[in-house]
This record gives structure tokens, sequence and C-alpha cells, in this order.
DNA sequence: AACGGTCTCAACCGCGGATGG
DNA sequence: CCCATCCGCGGTTGAGACCGT
């Protein structure tokens, strides 16, 4: 048995909004808002249309404040710097860019952006480094020999499995605040004695502290609390920066799963990192004259509870957990 | 001008989650 | 707890616009 359709199909017209209805529609909602309820909205505005109609024309369409037009630069940038991080959330990416809605943004994405990236990468998957060239147009995408592919599976989601050597490089590092630096000043960060099998490692006395690799990340006010941010250095930080920094972390960590999976033919399961920040900025952890905190790699499931006492010890760090893409053991 | 292919984006669909009785 | 209802979200569709030949 399917699910019962929110309203008789054969009562309600379907289709474009005409201009009579736009205005029906607005002046009801201007004048009583929705009521709270969008299926009984429709009968009381005199419309003859699904309650769900009325809600996305009035959301996407009619409400005041909505941008409609060519995105900007600075927009597109977000849009693929939150993409890169979170994925396909629209609403959330969405959140991020006043007067744009999901629908809109969703639109752009695949019809504009998705090719963008696209053409400018080798893989078809959204690869590090077109996204990298895309937060930063002037940074040069560093590509590394191709060699063969590792054996996860293809239905998994894995930005790599078209060119699993295709990691972040000099261009993404460098495409953050236009810092340069290399891989050999990152890579070291990741502990080699990382266990390949996360039930290996006993996580009841901190040792996942000392098995994920070392990196500080000025994040903790972003999560905390949406309206501070910390400074940088020199006083000042914006948004871009942070979702920038968010975005190099993310392909920090899928390097390091991708490293760790490499040759991995077993099922994987989805799974959360565990990663708690520390204070100082990206130039600072690169340089090591930052605090740096612990990412806690591979810990799947929920946060465990010697790291949330880590967290706890540390006034200034804050606990986040960063659902992440499927590639854990399972 | 005519035609066919491609693109755009408003609108629809169905699912999962939240809420309330 | 269970169930019904509604909301919000992300994926998909298709009519019309646009473009190339």
């Amino acid at each position: 048995m399917g699910r019962a359709p929110c309203c008789d199909k054969t009562k309600v017209k379907r289709g474009p909004w005409s201009p009579e209805e736009d205005s029906k529609l607005r002046d009801y909602i201007e004048k009583y808002g929705n009521g709270g309820n969008w299926i009984s909205l429709p009968l009381k505005a005199g419309l003859r249309r699904c309650g769900k109609s009325c809600r996305l024309r009035w959301l996407n369409y009619l409400r005041p404040n909505i941008k409609h037009g060519d995105f900007s630069e600075e927009e597109d940038r977000i849009i693929f710097s939150l993409f890169a991080a979170i994925g396909s959330r629209w609403s959330i990416i969405a959140a991020h860019l006043p007067g744009r809605t999901d629908n809109d943004i969703k639109n752009y994405w695949n019809t504009k952006l998705r090719k963008k990236l696209l053409s400018s990468s080798s893989s078809s998957s959204y690869s590090p480094s077109a996204m990298a060239s895309h937060l930063n147009p002037n940074s040069q995408d560093v590509k590394r020999p191709l060699t063969p592919s590792t054996t996860i599976p293809s239905s998994s989601y894995n930005p790599y499995a078209e060119n699993p050597n295709h990691y972040p490089t000099k261009s993404l590092i460098s495409s953050i605040n236009g810092f340069e630096a290399d891989e050999k000043q990152i890579f070291p960060y990741i502990s080699p004695n990382y266990p390949q099998d996360p039930s290996l490692s006993d996580s009841s006395n901190n040792t996942w502290e000392a098995s994920g690799f070392l990196l500080n990340h000025n994040m903790c006010d972003h999560y905390n609390n949406h309206t501070s941010f910390s400074s940088n250095v020199n006083g000042k930080r914006s948004e871009i920066m942070m979702k920038q920094e968010e975005t190099m972390m993310m392909m920090m960590i899928d390097h390091h799963i991708d490293q760790r999976t490499k040759g991995y033919n077993g099922d994987f399961t989805q799974g959360y990192y565990n990663y708690y920040t520390g204070h100082g900025d990206l130039k600072q952890m690169i340089s090591g004259t930052g605090t740096n905190s612990n990412i806690n790699m591979g810990c799947s499931g929920s946060s465990s509870s010697s790291i949330s006492n880590l967290a706890e010890n540390k006034s200034s760090s804050s606990l986040l957990q960063h659902k992440c893409l499927p590639y854990f053991y399972s």
C-alpha cells in the first residue's frame, strides 16, 4: 500500500501559476500568514491548489526579498565550499546565501556549477583540486600521476574513485588565504601509526589521542555560536575563510581515509569522524606555532567518552562530530 | 524559416522527521 | 507508545526557451 496523497489531485489545479493566483496567495499570506497550516490555506485563500504547491510557490517565488538572477562569484565560492563540506544539503547552503532559495541553488548547481567543476577537472567526480581552483580562481591545479585505482566499491560516494591519487596538493593548501605550503609540510601530521582497523585501537584510555593526526583548526566558535568568529593573527576573519578552512580540513580527512582504505575490498559503513579543535589558524598549524589539537580518526558511530573528556578538559576547544564519506571499515 | 537537440527552472513527487492527540 | 497529519527536504520531471545547423 502506497502513501496517501496530500490532496485530491483531480480537484486541484496543477502546473504554472497565473498572475491572479499569485496575487491571491500573496494577498492572503500578507494579511493572515499561513496560519501554521499550508494544507488548509488554499481553501481559505480561494485557490484551487494543493497546500504543498502554495507553500512552494510562496517560499521559492513570492516571498519578499527573494533574489533572482545571476549568482555572484562570491556566491559561487560559498556554494563550492559548502558543497565540498556537506554535499547536497541545499537548505543549509541556502541559509548562507541571503535571498536565495534551496531550489534556486539546487537548479544552479545542477545546470551550471557542476558542469563548471567537471570541465575544470579531468575526473568526472568532484576532486579536491577542482574544488580548490574554484575556491581560489588564482590557484594552480597540481596533479599527481595516475596509478591503478583502489578497490573501494563504486557504490560508495568516493571523490577519488576515478583518480585516487588526486589528493589535496599544494594548489589546495595555497588556496587558503593565499598561503604557500606544500604537501611535505602538511602530511607529516598524519600519523603513520594509525591502526588500519579501528577495533584494534583502545579508545578507553585516550590512545585515540595519539593515533589521530594533528591539525589545528579554528572552527570552535563557528560551531558553538554562529554569530561569533575568532579572529586571525591580523584580527580579521571572514565566514568564507572559515568555510575554506573547513573544506580544506575535510579534504585532508578524505586523504587520510583514502590512504588507510587503499586496497581494502570489504564493505564500508557510514560513520563519523570525531575531532576536537583548538585555537589558532591554519597558518599556525602548518608552521607548527599554533596550539595543535587532535583529530580523532576512524571512530565510527557516536563520539567516544575519552574524546568527550578530552574536550571537556579544554575550555577553549570544542568537540565536533562530522558525518563523513562512507569509507569506514565495517 | 524550420527543425531537432539542449538547457533552464518552476513545479511536482515521495520520503523522513516532527508534532500532537 | 501508536497513529495520523503536516512540514520540509532533496531528487526528478517536463514545458518552454534557447541555440546550432
